[in-house]
DNA sequence: TGCGGCTATTG
DNA sequence: CACAATAGCCGCAG
């Protein structure tokens, strides 16, 4: 086992680094020797780095170091302990069998109430409650270099502590590989962040233009296109006063004019109506022409592109209950007409692979149903199921969705009692996290990360409270395949990241998207990466399924790849 | 100004 | 139209 470095990072000025095991290694490194003496240490002795959260991984980038391995407190402490905090309070107060609620307040500024006997001594870390002291906790261990040393010290304390924690757990070994997919998974969203994914202005610009025309001189003239294209849509209707497109009521009360009634105005309920009206058609153009202006228009390219041709947004290495990796500035939903526009750089090809019914797959794994594990050895799995069933295909793929996400209505609710019957572990599991979600009790996913359901709520036998109760079920029942889901695609992001730095510096991970992975590489290494992926995805598998793999039914994963120079080239 | 509702986009 | 997310605009309460 390779040694564990904790590193405590303060850009412009220094860096402090001590050894898991070895206090007497503590040192300070004065800036700029940071980034050598960083690479230096990465390059020798490949450690584990151990950091409090967010900062550590973007500031690393920033200095060139890009880890092999790491240990990311607030992300292995949100696995532990679900939710959205990492905050180094609430790390060390989980990690110390203290209940964050206690943690002491940042004092406001001086004020005549202030308690000036019991002012903290500024370089002690702690708090007399035991918490981190608020000051520290709010950057004052940034101060001296003796400071950050300490801090250092901390993190080292709470990565053993962690351990600690994840031994209890009663699934050690799999939480334990957790920890470093989704540390790793931390550093990959700063590299992410830094990197950012090639786009082609011109064929943005080119794209937008299509749906909203050229790009306005000025607010006044973005303000004029903008009426010109209400009018558009308004002009065969006669309007005694001014109604707004905007408006979801005042859309409906246009709809009734033309002697549509409808209970809301959404695209896919107007779809069926685009023969009743011209008005229909035109507002749905409108609809996507506004949506295109107001958030993946020429504001969204210069807020988000840098002069370097590369689309940049923020990433998070968990969010949500689930544990999904989560992006700004549309990355994650960025609509599908502007994907010609995400070019690879010259010299160079994307090598884009997608998860093939990742989340089915997942459930065979978790629930361990064996008819279900049988069924993913098929390309595509839904078909095993159809046949088994009695059903088409597609309603095959109707029902084990809605068993997934809880649907109890439909068509798919008919076939899902031929699920019931044919794959009852894995649809027995479903039903177990449900009922547990309903009854406001803690889920925990195949990786080892809490879904919180917030206990106390004690929901009436009235309507609104079954409701609630069931929409919970139904979240509880979803978080363990889309918790699972999101856990193994963070260690195949993982490895192919590992694999990508010991291939070429130039390939990289140009983006995430849950079940789809991007690489950016010099064209040469295509048909490499190409094949890496998919060795890359058994891999992971492999490691991820643990224990249960050595099992004669093992749970086959398949990925879609395909070596291309546009994004929207790919299928 | 903050927040819930509605809408659209994606996996 | 079930699960998850980001993000915009509107109306309304404070």
């Amino acid at each position: 086992m390779s040694a564990s470095v904790a590193v405590a990072l303060v850009p412009d000025v220094g860096a402090a680094i001590v050894h898991v095991g070895a206090p007497e290694t503590a040192r300070w490194i004065e800036w700029p020797d940071v980034a050598t003496v960083l690479a230096q240490i990465e390059a020798d002795e490949r450690p584990r780095w151990v950091w409090w959260p967010h900062d550590t991984p973007r500031a690393l980038v920033a200095l060139g170091v890009r880890p092999a391995r790491c240990w990311d407190l607030g992300a292995v402490h949100r696995m532990l302990v679900g939710g959205w905090r990492s905050s180094p309070t609430a790390i060390w107060a989980t990690c110390h069998d203290l209940d964050v609620a206690t943690a002491p307040r940042r004092a406001g500024a001086p004020d005549l109430f202030s308690d000036h006997d019991h002012a903290a001594d500024p370089d002690e870390p702690l708090d007399p409650s035991g918490h981190v002291s608020a000051e520290w906790a709010a950057g004052a261990w940034r101060d001296t270099p003796e400071r950050v040393t300490r801090w250092a010290a901390l993190a080292v304390e709470c990565f053993l502590e962690q351990h600690r924690l994840i031994d209890q757990l009663g699934a050690p070994t799999i939480a334990l590989a957790t920890s470093h997919s989704e540390s790793a998974a931390e550093q990959l969203c700063g590299e992410l962040e830094h990197d950012g994914l090639p786009i082609d202005l011109v064929v943005a610009e080119h794209l937008i233009a299509e749906f909203i025309g050229r790009r306005p001189a000025d607010a006044h003239e973005a303000a004029t296109f903008a009426a010109e294209r209400d009018e558009a849509v308004l002009r065969h209707i006669p309007v005694d006063q001014r109604l707004d497109l905007r408006n979801p009521a005042n859309v409906k009360a246009l709809l009734r004019r033309v002697g549509i009634e409808v209970s809301d105005t959404r695209a896919w309920r107007l779809e069926e109506l685009r023969d009743q009206h011209p008005f229909v058609d035109d507002l749905l153009v409108w609809r996507k022409a506004e949506r295109v202006s107001t958030t993946f228009g020429y504001g969204w390219l210069d807020a988000n592109v840098g002069a370097d041709g590369r689309l940049r947004g923020q990433w998070s290495g968990s969010d949500g209950a689930a544990g999904r990796m989560t992006a700004t500035a549309g990355l994650h939903n960025m609509p599908a007409d502007l994907r010609p526009a995400i070019v690879a750089e010259p010299g160079f090809v994307f090598v884009r692979a997608d998860l093939g019914q990742i989340e089915p797959r997942i459930l065979a794994a978790v629930s361990g149903d064996p008819a279900l594990t049988i069924a993913t050895n098929e390309a595509d799995m839904y078909a095993p199921v159809a046949s088994r069933l009695g059903v088409s295909r597609d309603l095959a793929k109707v029902a084990v969705l809605g068993a997934m996400y809880g649907q109890t209505t439909g068509k798919g609710a008919e076939a899902l009692r031929g699920l019931e019957t044919n794959y009852p572990i894995a649809m027995r599991y479903l039903s177990d996290a449900a009922r547990q979600a309903e009854g406001g009790n803690d889920l925990r996913t195949r990786g080892g990360r809490l879904v919180r359901m917030g206990g106390g709520d004690s929901d009436g036998p009235d309507s609104d409270g079954r409701s609630r109760a069931a929409a919970r079920g139904r979240y509880g029942r979803n978080a363990m395949v889309q918790g699972a889901a999101a856990e193994f695609f963070k260690t195949w992001a993982a490895v192919v990241r590992a694999r990508l730095a010991s291939l070429d510096d130039r390939a990289r991970i140009a983006l995430c998207l849950h079940d789809e992975l991007v690489v950016h590489v010099p064209e040469e290494l295509g048909g490499d990466v190409s094949h890496g992926l998919d060795d890359w995805l058994q891999e992971a598998a492999y490691r991820w399924l643990g224990s249960s793999a050595v099992d004669a039914a093992v749970v086959r994963f398949v990925a879609d790849v395909s070596v291309i120079s546009r994004w929207s080239d790919a299928k």
